[in-house]
DNA sequence: ATGTTC
């Protein structure tokens, strides 16, 4: 990006000044270095974003940010209701509350080694991954309907995990405001074998072990110490929430004309939240968020049958549920005024600070645990949130690495079997469905994940507690 | 991301 027509505003943190029709001016969280790679895309969605009706503070985005449809991935922005404010599908993305969740083990990397052949192969085979794959719940329709209400906290009730699980996910488990009226039939279809499965593309599950604290305080909070083992999740919504943004790009276009927004990008549409085709979106994205949710918290539980088999020792508990694409009502205080915003985030992980209600007891002295997943074989994250952040970027972080190169031109690049022969090289286990998903997914691939967390620790939206580094990985 | 261009 042109770093020129940018005005710096502090070290991480850059503007482009309102102009034209931006109601509010645009803020890139960065590095000079990433700033300069980041695609110049960015900016103009940024600004198109900027337009919007009812948007407050300013349209943000974060270290990672690239281009996305409409908005770019990476992106920020909240809205005021009571302004006239917007909800747009481009806002959330295609993958509805697509996330991270990390499970502690309570087991010490030397544990593990001797049995991680066998725990990744029971894991892939437990664990349905790929492409169109389904697992072995079957749901009615009406069992269906639970799930997109309910959420984590349906699965907990049918027997897939502990209460306790509830108090470390985002929303307790179950996003508020769900209606399965609103999903079509179309996007039912798709899910009623979909439950508990991982997905493909930049999806995984990973066997980890903490290989770095950076602060001791928060990490014990969180119940983190060096060679500890954790298991990271990394999925969302499936065909269910990819259907959903495909159904009301389509609703939300016709919006844009009937209450004259201008279509600055064709996937940049949307509706007032208060007029009725924006409540349904909202009714049928928090359906999608509850789907994602219940299929983190299924998965969690036959990562428990799997351990109980190879790693009886273990004592597996939740250390928190992230989700990066979702809209979320919350209250901020902008101005001296608390205001009850609708907050976009696509390709940004909540990072609340110290003393939100919305925390676990256990964090809410300390902030939120904000989970950043690298890419097959390169390092993880875990950050937390801080009152800075919350200020500054509504509570919002990076969510992971980036695509640096097209899936087609990975492939070009790369060899899938290769990929998977350095990575074992590394010590690294790798199960995969598609050797042509490993080539897209090659870690060289994506943007150097550190330097990403690096300007989030230092733009001061997230404080750096903990590196994890994979012992192995399945794919879809 | 996605029954990977209905």
């Amino acid at each position: 990006m042109e770093i020129k027509s940018l005005v710096q505003v502090g070290e991480y943190e850059w503007e482009i000044p309102r102009s034209g029709q931006m109601r509010v001016p645009a803020r890139i969280f960065a590095s000079r270095e990433l700033l300069e790679e980041m695609d110049e895309k960015v900016r103009e969605q940024l600004s198109n974003v900027a337009t919007l009706p009812g948007i407050v503070g300013a349209a943000l985005a974060m270290p990672d940010a690239h281009w996305g449809y409409g908005f770019p991935i990476g992106g920020v922005a909240a809205f005021d209701p009571a302004e006239g404010g917007i909800i747009s599908v481009g806002g959330v993305g295609y993958d509805i509350s697509c996330g991270v969740r990390t499970l502690l083990t309570g087991l010490k990397k030397e544990q593990i080694e001797p049995v991680l052949e066998t725990l990744i192969e029971a894991l892939f085979v437990t664990i349905p991954a790929g492409v169109g794959s389904e697992g072995k719940i079957k749901l009615s329709p009406t069992q269906l309907d639970e799930v997109l209400v309910g959420g984590a906290r349906w699965a907990v009730e049918k027997g897939y995990g502990l209460p306790e699980d509830l108090d470390y996910i985002e929303e307790n488990g179950s996003l508020p405001g769900a209606d399965p009226a609103c999903v079509s039939m179309e996007a039912k279809k798709r899910q009623y074998r979909q439950i508990g499965t991982l997905g493909s593309g930049n999806h995984y599950l990973e066997v980890q072990y903490v290989a770095q604290i950076y602060d001791h305080q928060v990490a014990r909070a969180f119940g983190l110490a060096e060679d500890d083992v954790i298991i990271s999740i990394h999925c969302g919504s499936r065909a269910l929430g990819h259907q959903i943004a495909t159904d009301y790009l389509r609703v939300l276009s016709g919006a844009s004309r009937k209450y004259g927004i201008p279509i600055r990008e064709k996937e940049l549409v949307c509706a007032p939240i208060d007029s009725p085709e924006g409540q349904r979106y909202y009714k049928a994205m928090a359906c999608g968020v509850n789907c994602a949710l219940a299929n983190r918290q299924v998965i969690s539980h036959l990562v428990r049958e799997v351990f109980a088999e190879v790693v009886p020792e273990a004592n597996i508990r939740v250390l928190y549920d992230v989700s990066h694409n979702t809209c979320k009502i919350e209250e901020h205080e902008v101005a001296g005024r608390r205001r009850r915003l609708y907050v976009h985030r696509k390709g940004s992980t909540r990072a609340f600070g110290p003393g939100r209600p919305e925390l676990p007891q256990a964090y809410r002295k300390v902030g939120q645990p904000v989970i950043i997943g690298g890419t097959m074989g390169t390092c993880s994250y875990i950050l937390v949130g801080t009152t800075e952040g919350t200020t500054k970027a509504f509570g919002s972080a990076c969510h992971g690495a980036g695509r640096a190169m097209s899936r087609h031109a990975a492939k070009k690049r790369w060899r899938g079997s290769d990929v998977i022969q350095h990575l074992a090289r590394q010590g690294i286990v790798v199960r995969a469905k598609s050797m042509r998903g490993v080539a897209e997914e090659a870690p060289l691939a994506y943007k150097d994940v550190s330097k990403v967390v690096e300007a989030t620790h230092l733009a001061g939206l997230a404080k750096k507690v903990a590196m994890v580094k994979p012992l192995g990985v399945i794919k879809g």
